[in-house]
DNA sequence: CGGCAATACTTTGATGTCAAAAGAAATCCC
DNA sequence: GGGATTTCTTTTGACATCAAAGTATTGCCG
């Protein structure tokens, strides 16, 4: 029946855009599309996951990875550039994160001493305490995320030549 | 000597982060931490290539993916609320995106005849010559990722437990 | 030593995302 | 019939991202 039929037609979603790829003649580009949309839903459901429960300690992900490197940091402190280079994003979206996790008091801004172009970030205690807590709040779904350990590794290496082509691994 | 240190530690940013979740003690989140650092930066790479290659044309890929959903259709047009739901994003950033494509005379929007909530984005000829163009440029990439196809089918795969527990996926 | 180039950040502007609230319009149900 | 409820979309607000322009400083070179 008819009813029966649409119902079923967007069981998979994404198995759907294949299928619609390969009558429309781009069999050669289908599996590359299926995988970049499994690869953005993926990702969204993840970070939607990671987002939800780092909220509660009133942070969002761009500011925990960015508190997670200072903590890892020998004095609690980086200067701008080389949060931004490390964690591969733009120069404006550090000074966007670092604003505000400032204005939280998570952490504070100086200038370095030997340039005065350069900023420095630098976590305060409270910082400490918070990323202390949301690293175990993102852990949590760290340990969880579905596919098993050996997978995940599957999945680092699938994707590796993606990296590696925007430079990301030197070697 | 220290400098060759420096210069080889970050070699590669995700081994050297599940480096420091390991020593922290974190070694049953480091996998899926270094998976989902990977999943992360492989998605801002790729979705980097479409953008780049989509700029020309003037679209985004969040307008492409309306576009191309709208081509698709039978009548070349569907209810706002269908688009949100079958590329998954919330109502607010399809209004987003449609209001963009109307204002670039892509698409227009009318109301339902049958139910005045209801809008119905249209593809306009403009937007089907627009798609045409685009969906040959995004093939580009989709063809060129890096993985090969045999690699595309098992990344998909070993995604699918993640978009299973979304309930992306029906059976 | 003075000036121009390079470097480090911030600002501004365009997009995109989601949540929550605000509006309409259709439907339900007493 | 008419108020309450549900549904569909838009608006508003907070954040994030990148590109490009603007500002400050440092550094090097003639």
């Amino acid at each position: 029946m008819k009813s029966i039929d649409l119902q079923r037609r967007y069981r998979d979603p994404i198995a759907e855009a294949r299928r619609q790829w390969i009558v429309h003649g781009w069999s050669d580009a289908a599996p590359g599309m299926a995988a970049v949309t499994t690869l953005v839903r993926a990702h969204q459901v993840i970070i939607s996951r990671i987002e939800a429960e780092l909220a509660p300690v009133g942070l969002t992900f761009a500011r925990f990875e960015i508190l997670r490197l200072l903590g890892f940091s020998r004095r609690g402190s980086l200067p701008m550039g080389k949060i931004g280079e490390r964690l591969q994003v733009h120069p404006a979206s550090v000074t966007s994160a670092v604003k505000r996790l400032e204005r939280d008091g998570l952490l504070r801004r100086t200038a370095s001493p030997e340039d005065n172009r350069i900023v420095i970030a630098e976590l305060l205690p409270a910082g400490r305490a918070t990323l202390d807590e949301a690293t175990i709040r993102v852990n949590r779904i760290f340990e969880d995320l579905g596919p098993d350990p050996d997978q995940l590794e599957h999945l680092i290496e699938l994707l590796a030549p993606v990296r590696r082509a925007a430079g990301d691994i030197v070697e």
